[in-house]
Parts: structure tokens; C-alpha cells; sequence
DNA sequence: AGTGATTAAGTCGTGTGCGATACAAATATA
DNA sequence: TATATTTGTATCGCACACGACTTAATCACT
């Protein structure tokens, strides 16, 4: 650890890069999105319920790692647009499934060219595939810890 | 290129570990920085202003690669708290200087403890220091080349 | 069956982020 | 020197994120 005056240069936080760049990542997605008029996390959500079929609102949050009181009001956004639809459990009257309309599944075809639109926006820059390759493989092992601590937290009682 | 049907999953992605990442980087430092009454991007902005001292708004923008319309509400709030003080230049109008209060600079020394205790927070945890610098090093590669390339896009005329 | 704890989803308030745009000051150009 | 363009900051509107809290439904346990 350093003992010198840096350890508070931002060139020397990991949290910066991070920060910046996922809102940079972010920007890069918003011109190609605008064309299926939807957000990055709306994106996000899409993809979740695109892989994994109608699931709860619990179900997307633990995926996403996004908290409800966010995740809601997104979803109702969703509806309105008539991508998805909300309905109560009957089983459990507290859950709510998400599932999609035919409009929702068939944007999936419009999206499946978003992939290669990202990695073409690449493809002439100074970093290769196995770079970015670790780079997804530290931030999963990253998220990992953070969110196990997060359920630790949360459990705990500090009286 | 994948062909098969995965390149929509959330695994799959490198946006996705990216941002959730960096929400549950910031979650770890709310409750630290709390106790100075300061939010991660506030937190932020000090930082550049305790490193390169009184600057321009526009410097610290480029400096967190912030939009003007995000900082000077920023800016604004930092005020309120007297941690800054918003002064327009003489030589320029429009030009506004950023400069630290006395209590701005007093937290530098309360701040000095932060990085530290994000360090040891992972201490216990199976990610070595090299992986955190190659993850950094990869990160401000990209945030390089993504930055470039709003630049560009920003100059070039499409009509 | 009754009751306290837990759980799923949602409401509310605050603080970002950013696209689009406004405005004034400074600069470039005719 | 008048006018067009650029630049620095700010305003506005919308969509997140999340902490703190609420509400209703279910569960656990007596």
C-alpha cells in the first residue's frame, strides 16, 4: 500500500476506470439503441428476459444485481411501450411475472445485430480479444465478491 | 463473431460486468464516505481538485469525462456545503474557477484513510494486486479509445 | 387459529448522467 | 468594424439508482 501523497490521484483508483468507463460503454450503446427506442438498463432487461423467459420482478433484480425500487418503475416504462406484460401470481399473490409481449420477442431479432455492432466499433483499436476476454473475467470475479459481501451486510445485525 | 444464439446473453456481454461493477463499486464506498458527507461523484470531484488544485470547470469535465450539465449541479452542491467556491474569471467570463475552502482542503486529510480501507476490504478475498493493475490498465485503454472516438464523432459533420 | 417475522413489490425523495438546447463572452472572418 | 462561429457554462427534461420506508401476502411457530 502506498504511504506517499498518490494514493488519492485518480490515476491510481480502480474505481474511476470502472466508473468512467461503463459510462462511456453506456454511450456507445445509446446512438444503436435509439433506434429500437430503448435505454441501456431497458436493454438490459430485455436480455435477461430474452435468455430466461417470463420470470418475476425478484428474478431481474438478482440478475441484473439491481435493487426493485429501480427495477419497477423501468418495467412499467417497458409495458407502456407494450414490450412487456406485468400480471400478478395466482399462487402467490405478492410476485409479480414478467413476461414478454409479441413485440418484446420480437425485438430480440432487431437486437441480435448489437453484439457485432459494439465489437466492429473495436475492431480496428489497439486491444485484442484476450484482453477483453480477462477483463470480463475480473469484473465477474469482482462482482462476485462485492455481492457476496453485499448479502453478508445485509444479514448481519449491528446493534 | 459467435453465430450460434448466445451472443445476447448476459454472460456474453463485456457492458454488463462493466456496469454492475461499477454500481457496486460506488455501493462500497457510500457508507465510507458518508461519514464525510460526500457522494462518490462529489468524492470525485475533490479528488481532482486536492491533486491539480483550483481549475476550471471545463478542466475538471475532461479530467472526470463529465458533461458540464452533470458537474455544475454538482458543482452547486459542493458550494452549499462550503467544500468549494465558484469564482468567474476576470480574464474570461465565462470562464469559472473551481478553488477548495479551507474545509474542502481539511477533508483531504479525513479522505486519506479511504483508499485504504477499500483495499482492505478485498484483503481477504482471492484477487491478487496484479489482477487488480492489469484490470485498471485494460480499463483506461478502453476509456482511451471510446474517449477518442467521441471525440471524432463530435467533429466530423454527417448531412 | 393466532401472531410475529419474513418476503415481494412498490412509493418517495435525493442525486446523478446526459441529450438537447440556451446564452453570453470571446474569437475568427469577412 | 460588423457578423458569423466557437466556446464555457448553465437550464431543462427524462431516466435511472438507491436508501429508507410502506404495504400486503405468506411463512414459521406456537
Amino acid at each position: 500500500m502506498k504511504t506517499d501523497g498518490t494514493s488519492l490521484y485518480l490515476e491510481n483508483q480502480v474505481c474511476f476506470p470502472l466508473y468512467a468507463a461503463s459510462r462511456l460503454t453506456t454511450k456507445l450503446y445509446t446512438p444503436i439503441l435509439k433506434e429500437l427506442d430503448l435505454t441501456y438498463p431497458q436493454y438490459l432487461v430485455l436480455l435477461v428476459l430474452w435468455q430466461h423467459g417470463t420470470q418475476t420482478v425478484n428474478e431481474i433484480c438478482s440478475r441484473l444485481l439491481l435493487e426493485s425500487n429501480t427495477v419497477t418503475p423501468l418495467l412499467k416504462r417497458l409495458e407502456e411501450k407494450n414490450i412487456l406484460l406485468r400480471k400478478r401470481s395466482e399462487a402467490d399473490e405478492r410476485v409479480v411475472q414478467i413476461s414478454l409481449t409479441e413485440k418484446g420477442e420480437s425485438l430480440k431479432q432487431k437486437a441480435s445485430t448489437i453484439p457485432g455492432q459494439i465489437i466492429n466499433s473495436f475492431s480496428d483499436e489497439s486491444i485484442n480479444e484476450q484482453e477483453i476476454l480477462n477483463l470480463q473475467k475480473t469484473l465477474f470475479k469482482l462482482i462476485d465478491i462485492m455481492n457476496r459481501k453485499e448479502l453478508l451486510e445485509g444479514t448481519c445485525r449491528h446493534d
